[in-house]
DNA sequence: CGCCATTTGCTGATACGTCAACCATACGTG
DNA sequence: CACGTATGGTTGACGTATCAGCAAATGGCG
């Protein structure tokens, strides 16, 4: 098992920034859209593809995939949204086990209102301090980190 | 309100690439963590600078600073772990408020057995897949994000 | 000294995420 | 058609994160 060589200094260092970096910023962002709009970052990252969805209704799968996240995760958070009146679930034609999940006039609403905000705080945090070499890097990192993270469990 | 610009395509793209793949890195790592030696990334987290303490031993105060958590945040963890043997609440001789945090001999076993597969998976799904040049441009942009992050809540 | 703001930490409530177990439906093969 | 398996989703329990509110001790200043 100690074949494996500890972090380089330089290494650590930027591994303790990097895990910060996340955490910080999920925090922030979190927390702006929280007091601006009443959404949770969750409520969020479920109402954007229902929102871009053709009629505001998607099959619980499709979601779960377009968000890349577990059954019970969703299904916890679509029964929390549901009793606060963002979405509403319905049942599937086409498969009785399925259900779908359709976003509410509210639930438009809150996203409507909490975009702009969302979008200007992203930048701030993020965007408005990347050169454009850094971010086309930091895009060929990323997809091939994530290319390399979804092949393996699969 | 509406004076921000939406992301472009290849922002949004990174975007929600840079979010999934904090996620999907956390998830991976956790998971690693808590099935080979049973501690928990807070665990983990908690434990790292404990370990690296002169005695093992610190105040919370400068524990939460080496760890960037709130104060609620380590309390509740701290309670958690005492609660299973791997920390020791102690009385502050200098400060009758604060409390120190020491770290026990089966908090230092569970660490020890814990980092070797960690920092394999570390290189796992982080380092093996960056070059030098990448490596250092991240450096470079975590350190700038951070130093935002934190000038403006202070 | 006595008062008040600050610092330090704890706790209870609630939201979120993961695990394990569960139920129902669909599908494929004998 | 019947049986076994895979798929889609739900639930309960537990650990974790944040918020709001609290209590105790410190420290500065009148």
């Amino acid at each position: 098992m100690q074949e494996v060589p500890w972090l380089t200094p330089s290494e650590e260092r930027l591994w303790r920034n990097f895990i910060r970096l996340n955490a910080e910023m999920a925090t922030a962002l979190h927390q702006q859209l929280a007091t601006d709009s009443g959404l949770s970052g969750a409520d969020y990252a479920v109402l954007v593809p229902l929102s871009e969805a053709p009629d505001g209704v998607l099959r619980s799968r499709e979601l779960r995939e377009s968000i890349a996240w577990e059954r019970d995760r969703l299904s916890h958070q679509v029964r929390r949204m549901e009793k606060r009146g963002l979405v509403a679930r319905e049942d599937c034609v086409d498969d009785a086990r399925a259900s779908m999940v359709r976003i509410t006039d509210a639930g438009r609403a809150s996203i409507a209102a909490a975009a702009p905000g969302h979008v200007a705080a992203t930048r701030q945090v993020f965007f408005d301090h990347l050169s454009d070499d850094e971010a086309a890097t930091l895009s060929a990192v990323c997809e091939r980190l994530l290319a390399n993270l979804d092949e393996k469990p699969g």
